[in-house]
DNA sequence: GTCTATAAGACGATAGAC
DNA sequence: GTCTATCGTCTTATAGAC
């Protein structure tokens, strides 16, 4: 009998979903709901393309899945750092937000999802998960202008990442100063974990 | 002899292409860089779909004259608002990017290549334009603080439209009190201005 | 649980007429 | 300056075998 490690085993289907999941994020992150094709999500989770499709049954709902994931994810972070007590919360937030770029494509498949507003299914997906996150920043206890500004926060953040700013860093002395700006405490961590132009999905 | 505002007439190259880019600009920012098609953009602008390509000769071509166009108009609309004397500065350049909503999809076009930074033509575009925005706040006196939270705050709108979140105020509680607390001034413009989830592009 | 083969459609781009 | 017709490619999804 096979051991529970060897890699060619048989997955089980929950298993493979969420295999597929992790890649999704990165492929959608990278190209975008419509750019990323479901045979990208395949190749990056070495299956075959009508597999994929078969799991999930539609590129949407794999789309779907891979933002719920990621809402989830979000959320499980927060809650973390929520919980612990060194620094402000604020900023203990804000350190969680930043430790999730280690799922890579995270920020940019929600980020992606946000700007599909008009779409007859992601855009009720997305403004519900958006809706989620503020009401348990208010549950925190921020009030509505501190929860604003850690959101405005959050998507400049996102931009920045979208953007692959982290390749002109140091490069580009505009860059330079705009990321020192926005991360006075991380910012090493913050490059340290952005990814950059040439990294495959 | 026809008059020129005959509507039928011939345009020149340039009108058309001026008039192609407004259109672009409304069907990118609705669908983004690869959902939106150049049949979607040759319909809003009425012209047939070969000609776009044509005109721009590729779509790729098109997106970037759109992102170009885009940043143009907001850094146009920065330097008006520089030189007016009401109000901040800060407040002035924050009316004239909500003003900016009147170009149907400016700020989502904007926000879509700031997404694509992993692009190998879109990408470097992207940050070119940002860098632009960044430098010229920075110019106008801004310190890198303030220039950054301008920038969160702006990030932010984009969201707000990028998600059709207009559509809920008042409906759901939530989004109306991250309204309130994104626009304390003119809430009411920025409702009045926001694209819908139903509107044609 | 996973693959190969493939059907069906959509899309960008070209050719060529007017 | 603008259109119609169309080619070739890419992509999602289905059928069916193992």
């Amino acid at each position: 009998m096979t051991p529970t490690d060897e890699p060619e085993r048989r997955l089980s289907s929950e298993e493979r979903r969420s295999q597929i999941v992790v890649a999704a994020l990165a492929v959608f992150g990278a190209k975008g709901y419509v750019g990323a094709t479901t045979d990208d999500v395949a190749r990056a989770a070495s299956v075959s393309q009508p597999y994929v499709v078969r799991l999930f049954g539609s590129k949407e709902n794999l789309f779907v899945a891979a933002c719920t994931a990621a809402l989830d994810q979000l959320l499980a972070g927060f809650r973390a750092a929520a919980e612990a007590t060194d620094d402000t919360l604020e900023h203990r937030l804000g350190r969680a937000y930043i430790d999730l770029l280690e799922t890579r494509g995270l920020h940019q498949t929600l980020t992606h999802a946000f700007l599909l507003g008009a779409h007859p299914v992601i855009g009720p997906v997305a403004r519900d998960g958006f809706a989620q996150v503020w009401e348990y920043l208010r549950s925190l206890g921020f009030t509505a202008e501190q929860a604003q500004g850690f959101l405005a926060h959050g998507m400049l953040i996102n931009t920045m990442i979208g953007m692959r700013l982290a390749d002109d860093y140091d490069v580009d002395s505009r860059v330079t100063e705009l990321f020192d700006a926005c991360f006075p405490a991380d910012k090493a961590r913050v490059l340290g974990l952005a990814p950059r132009v040439d990294d495959a999905w």
